[in-house]
DNA sequence: GTGGTCTAGACCACG
DNA sequence: GTGGTCTAGACCACT
């Protein structure tokens, strides 16, 4: 489920952060779900135990895991709310992209067949969530 | 014209490449133009001449800009090629967002209308190049 | 292997990064082998890390190496275009030079006979690659 | 005859050089022949005089051409030598391409044909110094 | 005054 | 320990 890439120049902590969030956005990782155990998802990764308990250090910062000492790392409850910033943060994305297509001369249409085709793709995921 | 923010994660040399880019695609600077003397935008930005030196330097690895020395740097020709790869770029971009966007449920007509309210924006820079 | 000469015209930076070319058009470095670390080769070569570090920076935006911020530099799996790209320039450049010679009144079996002569020469480090 | 590409990261100077050298290579320019006057060649190529005088100075700090202040200056009767001495470069850079391409795995008969390819054109250059 | 190179030494993030 | 960024300040060559 988790991958990372030594080669990316993107921290491997930072990887595995997103992997996560990926995993709690798709619905895979459900509140008070456990988190792979640190040692474990070390071994399978072959990475230093270190990286993952940063990474979820991290989340834990963030609110979207919560630790027990000696028991493991949970999805919290408040971890909905990723999907809602998330996509305020796309939406977002989205508008300043557009505005530079329109600077570079890209025409409206070409975005809305874009768009059109994506929505159009057979994606397994997609059917996945559904 | 070039700004910077001293606080972001995006190291400085960086940001004055972008915004060097920016002002290319915008046709704001022209081929052949001259840019800012090293020194001078090292201080006008209060920042280290060796800074925007690198920067200097990285655009003109990516042929976007020629430096004579003794005279100063100037717009490259081959710069005009800047809008194509940005225009790739940025529809790349683009289809991986409105993937994402998918997976999380909005609706097409919702990319839709974002899209035409920002091509309907009165923008004073596309007036300007109009 | 690798050496500088601090008088030389050429830049210190330059000389290390056609070392570096030089080690892998040769074969002594492969893909995804490792550069030696920016500040033991500063210590090795009596040289500014930064200096080291600049030719670096120069070969990844080649696309010869690519860097990994706390693991380290490795050469790059397209480096091995690099035969083929010195090949077109020697090839160019042998033009020139031979162009040069007619007009100079070298004659052509001038140059057919340091042809053979250098093709027969023993040379370790052919002998080594075959 | 003479040329000078300012966009070129070779030197002025350096290029007023290369060009005068070639004329007197080419036989162009004979010793005792006078060179053109500084304040004139500047006009014709539209740059700084201070430039002129320099490649002259370099000029004759390499005995080709000699000076007589208030008549002007001419090329040395040691100039010949130059064929000579460009000659014995010439064959010193051909062995080293030579020796490089063998490396590279240039085939022998590769750099013969490209050889009497060389040799086979029409140029007129060669032309005129028959 | 221009760009280009180099040194010395600092601090950061990553593993 | 790794690479990456930045500063401060020096010197050079070219125009």
């Amino acid at each position: 489920m988790i991958t990372v890439d030594l080669k990316s120049r993107k921290p491997i902590y930072e990887q595995i952060c997103d992997s996560i969030k990926q995993l709690v956005l798709t619905g895979a990782l459900k509140p008070d779900d456990r988190l792979p155990a640190v040692r474990k998802l070390a071994v399978d990764l072959a990475i230093n135990p270190n990286t993952i308990q940063k990474a979820y250090m991290m989340l834990e910062a963030q609110s979207i895991v919560y630790s027990i000492p000696g028991k493991g790392s949970f999805v919290s409850s408040e971890a909905e709310n990723l999907t809602n910033v998330r996509r305020a943060e796309i939406l977002n994305q989205l508008k300043t992209l557009v505005r530079e297509s329109r600077h570079l001369g890209i025409a409206e249409n070409e975005i809305s067949s874009l768009t059109a085709q994506v929505f159009a793709e057979n994606d397994d995921t997609v059917q996945q969530t559904i």
